[in-house]
This record gives structure tokens, sequence and C-alpha cells, in this order.
DNA sequence: TATTAATATACGGATAATCATATATAAAAA
DNA sequence: TTTTTATATATGATTATCCGTATATTAATA
């Protein structure tokens, strides 16, 4: 089971607190989606994504070509608020405005909110 | 002023979220006290604030040979209910029990709540 | 089967984090 | 003034983190 201290190591690092933040907006997103909408290169995605995997944060699912991602819904109790304010944080702080609509205009499959 | 990212980097590692938490439970406490409670070594204890410091999370005031150390009262409005949150969860997970009572015997000073 | 698209991982280098130990500094006490 | 107490910092070693680049893997498509 995490420990806060991991659990924090997760959120330190700004490109992993961008990834969980899109995740928790939008529910499960595909690597290329996050690379697309954070504008960051595949392996450094494909990395952190692993991290948090590993770490028991993320869920991810293989669905055909794609792996999708997905905020582990059986996470202990105590890491519900936490995500929810750290979420909050990343909004009052950063100018973290994904410009969600452009990148739905891109999207090359149905089930997709943003694109491959 | 410190960023998300920043602000979980402070709490990702034990030494530091315990500093924190017993800080937050005591309000003021100088690096001695925090050695004792936490059974580390001073050095250890003295690197972990100076980053705290460093960071805003922390303030330091001397008093004769003692320096003190409390939660910066101005940090930014985000960082409010993760720190109450990160208490929790410290206090949820761990074993985080340290006999206050104990260490109050062990005081050699009037204003203090720990010993030095 | 050959190719393409999506994803993961290996590799090497750069930088940062962490620690134990030793030493420096500052204030109080003897 | 010498010593003691509390704290900070320097040093060197070890380990961890992060990244770009290259390559491997898997599934779909031609």
């Amino acid at each position: 089971m995490i420990s806060p201290a991991q659990f924090f190591k997760c959120l330190s690092d700004d490109t992993r607190l961008r990834c969980i933040t899109l995740l928790q907006q939008e529910g499960k997103l595909c690597v290329c989606e996050l690379t697309t909408a954070l504008e960051l290169s595949q392996p450094k995605i494909s990395r952190h994504l692993a991290s948090l995997r590993q770490c028991g944060l993320l869920l991810d699912s293989r669905e055909g070509q794609w792996v999708f991602y997905q905020i582990n819904p059986s996470l202990p109790d105590w890491t519900t608020p936490l995500l929810v304010n750290a979420l909050q944080a990343v909004q009052s702080t950063e100018s973290f405005k994904i410009d969600l609509q452009r990148l739905k205009k891109m999207a090359n499959r149905p089930d997709s909110a943003l694109c491959c």
C-alpha cells in the first residue's frame, strides 16, 4: 500500500501532476492523448505514467493499440481529499488550461476525448 | 512563491513529513525537540528544516541558543487544506505516535513542550 | 507478410537528493 | 576566558531522478 511520502513524491513533478490532473478531469485517456494535450515527448509521458502505475496511483488497460490510463479507483481513503485539493491547487496556480475543444477536433477515434 | 510540485516535494520525505506534522500539532518547536521526538540525528533534522525554510514552508526564529521552527502562516491559500489532509493521512497510516507526555517530562525549559 | 501506429523500455549522461561524519558558529554558562 | 550547548554547514560518497535518443514490442492495416 502506498505511503503518504510515496504519494506526495508522485505529485512532486510537473509532468506527473499535469497527467493526474487531466486524468481526473477526463476520466480515462490514452498515452497519445496525454502526449498531445501536454505537448511532451511520448517516452517522457510513458515513463511518468509507468512510475505512477508502479506506485498504484494509476491503472492501465489496453484497448487494441491504445493503452488507457485512469486514476486507480481503489486508492486508500486518505488519498481522495488530497487528490481533490491537489487538482484545485494546480488549477489555481498554474495557467493550466488545456484547450480540450481544439484537441477534440483532432480526434480520430470516437471514444476518445482527445486525439492520437 | 512555492509551486504545487515544489510543495509536494517538501512532503515527499518521511523525515520532513514527520517534522511538519509535529510542528502542525505543537505550533513551534526547536531543533533539539524535533531531534528528540523523532529520534534522528541533529544534522539530519537541521538539513531538512533548512530545505523547508528555503522553500518558504517554515519560518525560523532564534531565542537565545535555540532556534524555533513553525509552519509559515503566510503560505498561499491552496496549501491550507493540503496540509490539513496531509496531517490526517500521516496519522491514519503510520503508527506515528510520539509520546509527547514522556518527552515533556524530559523538558528542561519552561516554554518548551519537549526537551533538548 | 510488410508496414504503420501506439506504447514501452533500455542506455548513457546530467543533475539532484540523501546521508554520515566532521567541523564551524553562536549563545550561554562556568 | 574557557567550556558547554544548540544549531548550521561543508565534505565526500552513494543513490535516485530526469531526460533525450534509440530501439523493442504489440496491434492494426495494407
